[in-house]
RNA sequence: GCGGACGUGGCGAAACUGGUAGACGCAAGGGACUUAAAAUCCCUCACCUUCGGGUAUACGGGUUCGACCCCCGUCGUCCGCACCA
């Protein structure tokens, strides 16, 4: 029978319009089965989806069909994550209102994404711009500002002093901005933070907990908190050498045990008494103005070298008031960690020791390792930082570090500088606050307002939303809430009197923060239905880049704990498991050298492979074309491949396909033609082989055989099946991949058979059900071909809403088992026996070997090892 | 600098808890069908070999009946973080 080529452009649609009429992936929260939310990072609508939002969705998607069928009642929704500077710059640039750009870019995005046939439940879709969405993101505001999680204050940002306006890190090159190349300023201004802190410790404490967490990321996120244990250290200034009434500089350390060794206190140009000697000193002055400018510059500060200058303040050491030591301001302490302030140990820190060197100050060691000599042992241009044994330390000399560290503490604590402890112990995090203000339109309005008389107040939650105006133009720089002539003026909601909206606007990580919990029940008027929150939370597979590792990650894990006390949700972490797939990379390619390097389009090129050679060449001149590394797909390098062009040519299901085989999904896959040309033969294979055996196999019932030739087909089925579970279960899509491809090579010469008409009806059975099988394995990879295929069987329901085939475990077990046989750990063997031979009569077989009769020449062997169902191995 | 991951054929990769190294795919080569091409189907495909076998999982050691897997050291690649006191 002559069977049409498989055709994904009819297909495709066909099957997308009936799994909508059927409203197959409506979600419904009352649905009494167990839960399973699976969610991949929503998309930021920039225009196209690329083949990154492929591999991700196409995972999420395997996911979610796979456990729908397994009969879990699935939450997989989709929206957008909209917020953004990308729709302003393109209203400066392209005279487009940011609000337009974006809706026509998710609507566009939106169409690409159905072309894929994910198993969305698009009813719940939303854009975090909706004014829908971030009206209850301000609501969530003002409870978190009620419960004191939100506070103003000031800090620094990035000033650009030409075009008047905030620059984010990234719009900062080499210290100027992106846009005039001005010098950028580092200013002060008093700006929005979520209490992000407060959960330190809950927040490193609960990443045990995430077991199905990559273990990197829980690092990732640990190192970011930051744990330390220390003490905070008063150390009181000799009275004539301060600059004011000052009497004592606080410092932080977690080495209390080097104390000895301290040789001079170093303090930030940011330290208010830094300040203080700065206004009496102008030369003080001149080195802090210095500091703080190679502080805006990256590279500056890679690169600089350890300076510091003598205030002239001495300190008496702590443990002996008659040794004084300078007091320096030094470029290399932030203000903004541990209190501003250090004490220098220079024998016990490369730092230090680099900076005592410079300004001849004196190097004490006072650490030496276990085994070394107190009386020989030096520092020469290293610093000894580890653990060892206490030198030239008076009570302390002969402790360990850690005994010191304990002594000291004790001994500090119980001592007094004027009223208070000399010294506390302190756990320090290096985790900051979120600051959340960006001086920006294209984001969701802070819901407060600013009276003169009463302060600052929350808007009351009945006058929400603050919506965005939409009349503002882009034409100037700065923020154009700020010179919008009416959106700012409003009766204070206390005393009626004029007051002025708050026109900083939201960092869009907050608008992505509980997104996954607003699809719980996107229609409710509160931020949350607690309920269906509670009901679906936390999500069982989250899946995305690797690049939201901390940031993405932690403010969500933050936002769920303030959710939890502002009573949204009970959830302790809002994601379960998560998984962190790849990229998407491709071979690049370019013409000319240097300067006049020319990247080229893949589209634009042939490959030819001569010789085991592969040479390129383009299409329009057939002019040599350099093939160069392979790297993330990006416009700039041009070796983007549209998945348009992709799913135009060969479906979503070849693309859908590919992306999910070859390499294991947390790593990179290589895109390439061949590839891709491989994932397609694979589709069209599987139709022609299913749909020319479909006459004959549409009148027989799906029912495994027992005995025969056609028992070895049954077993094939079961035991994929049974493998491929175990492979989704564990994101191996790619190992699923490699075991479904093996099963159609099995049952390809059986369906041909078949289609021959050359088989009896118990075969024929057989066959029937190992296809139903393959069709299932393949529908959550390739759904719209598991459907056609069924379709094809004369089946009339859809694979979309049908049940996972359970495999029987009889036709999985194997009877016999061939046992590899080696002599003295070299495989010489095998030997097939029964599956429950006892070790004796496996023994007694091996023996009876002829390779190992000839082996053993007569001898016995030393020690017969059997591994029951692995492995013989024989010693002689 | 600190922390982490990784290193297997021409390529992407498999290999369960320490048990036959290289499944599956790509590329390549040969053949069949065809006037021809495409498509399809069949065969070969780590290296060496005197055809008995020998050598191979970055390199050098170790543990073990047995090591890609565990331990020690070296080299390399990638990622994250960083004047963090």
């Amino acid at each position: 029978m002559a069977t049409e080529r498989y055709n994904p452009r009819d297909a495709e649609p066909r099957w997308q319009q009936k799994w909508n009429e059927e409203n197959v992936f409506l979600t419904d929260n009352a649905d009494p089965r167990e839960k399973y939310y699976v969610l991949e990072m929503f998309p930021y609508p920039s225009g196209r989806i690329h083949m990154g939002h492929v591999r991700n969705y196409a995972m999420g998607d395997v996911v979610a069909r796979y456990k729908r069928a397994r009969g879990y009642n699935v939450l997989h929704p989709m929206g957008w994550d909209a917020f953004g500077m990308p729709a302003e710059n393109a209203a400066r640039d392209n005279k487009v209102h940011p609000k337009e750009w974006t809706y026509q870019n998710i609507a566009s995005m939106k169409a690409q994404l159905k072309a894929m046939g994910l198993s969305l439940d698009w009813s719940r879709e939303f854009a975090t711009c909706d004014v829908d969405y971030y009206h209850r993101q301000q609501m969530l505001f003002i409870d978190m500002m009620e419960k004191g999680l939100v506070y103003r204050k000031k800090s620094k940002v990035n000033w650009d002093p030409v075009d008047n306006t905030v620059l984010a890190n990234e719009q900062v090159i080499d210290g100027r901005g992106w846009r005039s190349g001005a010098l950028v300023e580092q200013r002060e201004l008093t700006q929005w933070f979520f209490k992000i802190t407060e959960f330190s410790q809950e927040l490193l404490d609960a990443l045990d907990t995430l077991d199905h967490w990559p273990e990197k990321v829980r690092l990732m996120q640990k190192n970011w908190i930051g744990r330390s244990e220390g003490l905070t250290i008063r150390w009181e200034i000799v009275p004539e050498t301060s600059p004011n009434a000052e009497r004592e500089i606080t410092v932080y350390t977690t080495r209390p045990d080097t104390l000895f060794g301290a040789s001079f206190l170093a303090i930030s140009a940011d330290h208010p008494l830094a300040k203080e000697a700065a206004a009496a000193n102008p030369a003080i002055d001149a080195f802090c103005e210095e500091c703080r400018r190679a502080g805006t510059s990256l590279a500056a500060l890679e690169t600089a070298e350890k300076k510091g200058m003598d205030t002239g303040i001495r300190v008496r050491h702590p443990l002996d008031p008659s040794w004084e030591l300078p007091v320096y301001i030094a470029n290399f302490v932030l203000m903004d960690y541990g209190t501003g302030a250090i004490f220098g140990c220079p024998s016990g820190d490369q730092r230090d020791l680099d900076f005592a060197r410079k300004y001849h100050l004196p190097v004490v060691p006072v650490v030496m390792p276990r085994d070394g000599d107190a009386a020989s042992f030096t520092i020469g241009d290293v610093a000894y930082d580890g653990d060892g044994i206490m030198i030239n330390s008076r009570f302390l000399d002969g402790m360990g570090t850690e005994e010191a560290f304990e002594t000291v503490a004790a001994k500090l604590a119980a001592e007094s500088l004027g009223n208070a402890p000399q010294a506390e112990r302190k756990v320090n995090f290096r985790l900051r606050d979120w600051g959340i203000s960006r001086q920006r339109y294209w984001g969701c309005p802070i819901p407060v307002i600013h009276c003169d008389d009463c302060g600052v107040l929350p808007v009351p939650k009945q006058d929400l939303p603050v919506k965005l105006p939409d009349d503002v133009t882009f034409d100037q720089p700065g923020n154009p809430l700020d010179r919008h002539p009416t959106w700012r003026h409003v009766a204070c909601p206390q005393c009626g009197k004029d007051a002025r909206r708050e026109t900083d606007t939201m960092d869009t990580f907050v608008d992505s923060s509980w997104y996954y919990t607003r699809f719980t029940a996107p229609w409710e008027h509160e931020p949350t239905d607690k309920a269906a929150a509670d009901r679906w939370l936390p999500v069982d597979q989250y899946i995305g880049g690797i690049e939201h590792a901390i940031l993405h990650l932690l403010y969500s894990r933050f936002f769920t704990r303030a959710m939890r006390e502002t009573g949204h949700v009970e959830a302790k972490e809002p994601f379960k498991g998560l998984f962190t797939q790849g990229m998407v990379v491709h071979e690049t390619y370019s013409r000319g050298h240097g300067l006049t390097r020319e990247w080229v389009s893949p589209a634009d090129i042939r490959i030819e492979e001569a010789d085991g050679q592969r040479r390129a060449t383009l299409l329009s001149t057939g002019e040599d074309i350099a093939i160069g590394a392979i790297e993330k797909m990006s416009k700039s390098k041009k070796n983007v491949v549209d998945p348009d062009d992709i799913i135009a040519s060969y479906g979503a299901d070849t693309a859908r396909f590919f992306v999910l085989s070859d390499s294991p999904p947390d790593r990179d896959v290589i895109w390439s033609e061949a590839g891709v040309q491989g994932a397609h033969r694979f589709t069209q294979r599987m139709w022609r082989l299913v749909s020319e055996a479909a006459d004959a196999l549409k009148t027989v019932a799906a029912t495994p055989a027992k005995e025969g030739e056609a028992l070895a087909i049954s077993q094939a089925a079961h035991r994929t099946l049974k493998a491929v579970q175990g492979d989704y279960d564990k994101l191996a899509f790619n190992k699923a991949v490699a075991r479904i491809y093996e099963f159609v090579n099995t049952l390809a010469a059986p369906l041909a058979k078949v289609a021959a008409g050359e088989t009896d009806a118990g075969y024929r059975s057989a066959v029937r059900e190992a296809v139903e099988i393959l069709i299932a394995l393949v529908a959550p990879i390739t759904p719209h071909l598991a459907e056609e295929c069924s379709a094809a069987l004369g089946n009339a329901h859809l694979i979309a809403m049908s049940a996972w085939p359970s495999y029987d475990e009889v036709l999985v077990i194997e009877n016999e088992i061939v046992y590899p046989v080696q002599i003295n750990g070299k495989k010489r063997a095998e030997l097939t026996i029964a599956r429950d031979a006892d070790q004796n009569a496996v023994q007694k077989a091996v023996l009876a070997l002829d390779a190992v009769g000839s082996a053993l020449n007569g001898q016995a062997p030393k020690k017969i090892i059997v591994v029951p169902q692995r492995i013989v191995n024989i010693v002689v």
